[in-house]
RNA sequence: GCCGGGAUGGCGGAACUGGUAGACGCACAGGACUCAAAAUCCUGCGACCGCAAGGUCAUGAGAGUUCGAUUCUCUCUCCCGGCACCA
């Protein structure tokens, strides 16, 4: 049988129309067998359709996949579609096109690329986040965040895209840009729902359970940075002058409540809670007596009730202009220290101390308490501004002394400090280090039980850790202080003034504020309306339809409104991987059992991009519906087992695929010329699955190469069943190869198989069945062709794992090197189970190393069995 | 600035727990087949010296540990990713 060429289009047309004809890869849970869940991220289906990044991670997913069925596992190995969002919504705009329908057709196209792959996907469980069935569970679940204080409404500054008219969270603001279209973010006060991600119960588990995830460590980290926990003390310091007292007088501290108090009456928020101090975060409660002045920010609720009325004009300028500033003008742009004094003082608690209050903008009113103590010596960003400003710097913490070059000689004095730190007027020390007496502090004029209240614990000569823990203590015994914990996570922004979302399931009831939509009544469907574009004010193009609007309320039947806002993309996003278990289920978002059959996703393969949004979102809201046992509390606490992240296909010239640069490939031109097995196989021979590597159009012949010497193969193939050793060791490699993800080399193995095969007289039918068996979850149409060639009627893919004889792996001879000093000067071959001893005598027999000897006497002398000599002269 | 990850031929990359650096593939060069081309096959392919045998150097740079270092330790340079006026 002499054979043609390989037709991969052909061959690979005939099995695809078997496999998703027949529905060949759906599983339904069978109790009592292991299980794995390999999931992929769910792409946005584009217009643009795939490109060769997509099928990377897929065909490592789909390998994967593939083995552990062959290894006798039941495998949920589910594919879907994360539809909402913007793309399909802005062409919408430029067309008048409904989403659903440029969606229909893009969906259409991505699973004909997808399936003209090979994978092994049950599509029976296929999801799609815009169907109402599906968003009807998204809904449900946001009813439930309301329901337990974690979804709320709240008047909040948030980032606002100008050109796409819409709020963004937090993590859709890159560099100050819209992440989106790179628009400028503007702040805007718009009313909004949050989802409360900051609530006690989650956060340290957020944080602390990635310790114990199988992650990438620059995942993890990202998202230890964007939770951004630091620990530290809250500070208050008293204010000590108002609006009504020259700010130039000295308040004795008897004197102080009543001043005070005075200023709280006179102040224009009479009717606000009692409020004469000023808190403070800090993370180095150890710089306390540093403290030169405070800072505001300028949004800061107390700011205008300190302010002197001289200095009322200047600070109301400084904080118009402030709010005016966008994040990136703030931020980024702004090199320079601004801002003004308020006249106002506060006292330091430690030492009485009275210093002066300004506002600034680099202290912002969202961390902390919107409100620092500044410590000019020991900060940098304080420094900065002291030194503008020219305010004192006062240092307390005096640096550890610099090594001396030479560690045997020892720092002559206990003066004999480096250098660092010396001169403070022009440095400033941000580590730990000795505590030192700070320059007198004036002292506070006034009566009796001067000075009361301060500290008078250990300092001088502490280290500033050793000071940081005594102080602490201090300031909560004294009530002028406490531990505290602050982050960088804010709440989860949760609405989108935008059409193509899923409604939130709010009433606004004039009666009864704000109700829940009742959970049969679900899903609230998004109607459709006329015109697409946001209206700008803050309210999603929802708000026109009157029809839809006016509802009545659930709770008094009374009219009503509806919310008209949409959830985010990653609404539909962080809880699918749930919905795969039991796609259509009319009645719950998944059956528990049926969650307990699949759950936890054991392998997640995505990309790098969704670091801390969808992937942070996901085990959040995994981690609620786990406590409110929507998730059966028998499962793990985290979604994820392991993950990966398949490193980015860069285009030829090393730069970026895009289409504004016009250097993308797609799939669909490579299966055609090369078929789909070859662009599976080479996607996976590029390099390790984690690192971004340029594409090669040129090298993806060798793989095709490669699959045309396994079609002709064939040919030498006689009866029998011995097995060659390199049968034997390809087994082994495979599956290593396979369950370390080390895919690149896994085809290195193949190809090395093959080209030793193509020396043998002959290859034995067994030996070519195993290795159509290996090589399946690769290239499964080729494999799969070979297999009925081979005259079998069923699946290669339902095959088991084939299995090998560890002592055949063992090559009968080994080359054995001898070294002198380090370097090869001979080899030669033995049988690999030569003793030591002989080996260090064949060694030295030789006449080469007798040579390199040179009369010497060994010195030394190492036998590595199997490996190596090494002769030390 | 802080945190995380990297750096190996012309290119992508390989190297088990410290043991022959450069597997496998691409590109390239020479040869075979062919009227010719494609395809295919064979040979070579880190640098330097040498006709060769062989030798010397070489895994971003510099030190250290070791009989032996791409692998372990320290210092530095550069690249990629994340965070960043977060107190």
């Amino acid at each position: 049988m002499a054979q043609e060429h390989y037709d991969h289009k052909k061959v690979e047309q005939k099995w695809q129309d078997i496999w998703y004809g027949s529905g060949a890869f759906t599983v339904s849970a069978v109790p009592g067998k292991a299980k794995a869940y390999i999931l992929d991220m769910f792409p946005y289906p584009s217009g643009d359709g795939l490109h060769v990044g997509h099928p990377e991670g897929y065909t490592a997913s789909d390998i994967f996949s593939r083995y552990l069925r062959m290894q006798g596992k039941q495998v949920l190995h589910p594919m879907g579609w994360d539809a909402f969002g913007l793309p399909a919504e802005n062409y919408a705009i430029k067309t008048g096109t409904h989403p659903t329908v440029t969606l229909k057709k893009n969906i259409a196209n991505f699973k004909r690329q997808i399936q003209s792959l090979g994978f092994s996907y049950d599509w029976s469980r296929e999801v799609n986040t815009t169907d109402p069935e599906y968003y009807k569970w998204t809904q449900w679940i946001f009813l439930k965040l309301f329901e337990h204080g974690l979804a709320y409404e709240a008047e909040a500054p948030i980032n606002w895209c100008p050109k796409d008219k819409t709020g963004l969270a937090n993590e859709e603001v890159v560099g100050g840009k819209c992440d989106r279209c790179g628009t400028v973010v503007e702040k805007k006060n718009i009313r909004q729902w949050l989802v409360k991600i900051t609530d006690a119960k989650y956060i340290e588990r957020l944080l602390n359970d990635l310790d114990q995830l199988d992650w990438p460590e620059s995942i993890k980290q990202s998202q230890r940075n964007w939770i951004g926990k630091s620990e530290g003390a809250e500070v208050q310091f008293v204010i000590a002058s108002n609006p009504a007292v020259n700010s130039k007088d000295k308040i004795a501290p008897a004197c102080l409540a009543q001043a005070s108090a005075a200023g709280r009456s006179s102040s224009r928020n009479s009717g606000s809670p009692r409020n004469d101090n000023i808190k403070v975060f800090t993370t180095r409660p150890d710089t306390l007596f540093g403290a030169t002045y405070m800072v505001l920010s300028p949004e800061h609720a107390l700011v205008s009730q300190i302010t002197t009325d001289e200095q009322r004009k200047a600070v109301e300028k400084y904080q118009k202009h402030a709010s005016q500033k966008s994040d990136l003008e703030r931020t980024e742009l702004a090199k320079e220290k601004t801002g003004v004094f308020t006249g106002a003082y506060a006292i330091n608690p430690v030492n009485n101390e009275k210093i002066p209050v300004w506002i600034a903008d680099y202290v912002l009113v969202s961390y902390g308490t919107g409100a620092i103590m500044a410590v000019p010596a020991h900060d940098e960003r304080d420094h900065a501004f002291a030194k503008k400003f020219k305010l004192p710097v006062k240092k307390v913490i005096e640096p550890p002394k610099v090594m001396p070059r030479n560690a045997l000689e020892p720092v002559a004095s206990p003066g004999a400090w480096g250098h660092l730190g010396s001169d403070i007027e022009s440095e400033c020390w941000t580590g730990e280090g000795i505590m030192v007496t700070p320059p007198a502090a004036p002292p506070l004029q006034g009566g009796e039980g001067e000075r009361e209240g301060t500290y008078d614990g250990p300092y001088e000569g502490l280290t500033s850790q050793e000071f940081r823990k005594a102080i602490v203590g201090w300031l909560e015994k004294t009530g002028n202080g406490k531990a505290a914990t602050n982050y960088k996570l804010r709440d989860w922004v949760f609405s989108r003034q935008r059409y193509w979302g899923e409604p939130i399931p709010m009433v606004h009831c004039p009666k009864d504020g704000i109700v829940g939509v009742p959970e049969e009544q679900l899903p609230v469907v998004l109607p459709d309306v006329e015109k697409y574009e946001p209206t700008g004010t803050g309210e999603s193009p929802l708000a026109g339809i009157k029809s839809w609007v006016n509802t009545t309320c659930p709770k008094c039947g009374g009219p009503a409104k509806r919310e008209t806002n949409t959830m985010p993309q990653w609404a539909g996003s962080n809880w699918y991987f749930l919905r795969y278990c039991d796609p259509h289920n009319a009645k719950q978002l998944a059956d528990p059992e049926k969650l307990k059959a699949w759950l936890p996703v054991d392998t997640y393969i995505g990309g790098a991009e969704h670091a801390v949004l969808h992937l942070l979102y996901a085990r959040f809201i995994y981690k609620f519906l786990h406590d409110i046992e929507v998730v059966p509390k028998s499962l793990p606490d985290e979604p994820f087992t392991k993950l990966i992240n398949q490193g980015l296909i860069l285009a030829e010239d090393g730069q970026k695929m895009s289409k504004s640069r016009g250097n993308v490939i797609t799939p669909d031109l490579i299966v055609r010329e090369y078929g789909a097995d070859s662009l599976r196989m080479f996607e996976m021979f590029m390099g390790p699955l984690e690192d971004a590597k340029p594409w090669s159009t040129r090298g993806i012949v060798g793989v095709r190469r490669f699959l045309e010497k396994v079609w002709q193969l064939q040919d030498k193939v006689t009866p029998g069943d011995t097995l060659h050793r390199e049968t034997h060791a390809l087994v082994k490699h495979i599956g290593e190869d396979i369950a370390s993800f080390s895919l690149n080399t896994a085809v290195s193995n193949f190809m090395k198989w093959v080209n030793a095969a193509t020396t043998w007289e002959s290859v034995s039918k067994k030996e070519f069945v195993i290795f159509i068996t290996l090589l399946s979850p690769f290239a499964p149409h080729l494999a799969q062709e070979l297999w009925v060639q081979l005259g079998h009627k069923d699946q290669v893919h339902d095959q088991e794992w084939p299995s090998f004889d560890a002592s055949k792996v063992v090559a009968e001879n080994v080359e054995v090197v001898v070294q002198i000093n380090g370097k090869v000067r001979d080899k030669f071959t033995v049988a690999s189970g030569t003793r030591a001893e002989d080996l260090q005598a064949k060694a030295l027999a030789s006449e080469k190393i007798q040579h390199w000897l040179d009369g010497k006497t060994p010195k030394k002398i190492i036998v590595v069995k199997g490996k190596l000599v090494s002769i030390v002269v």
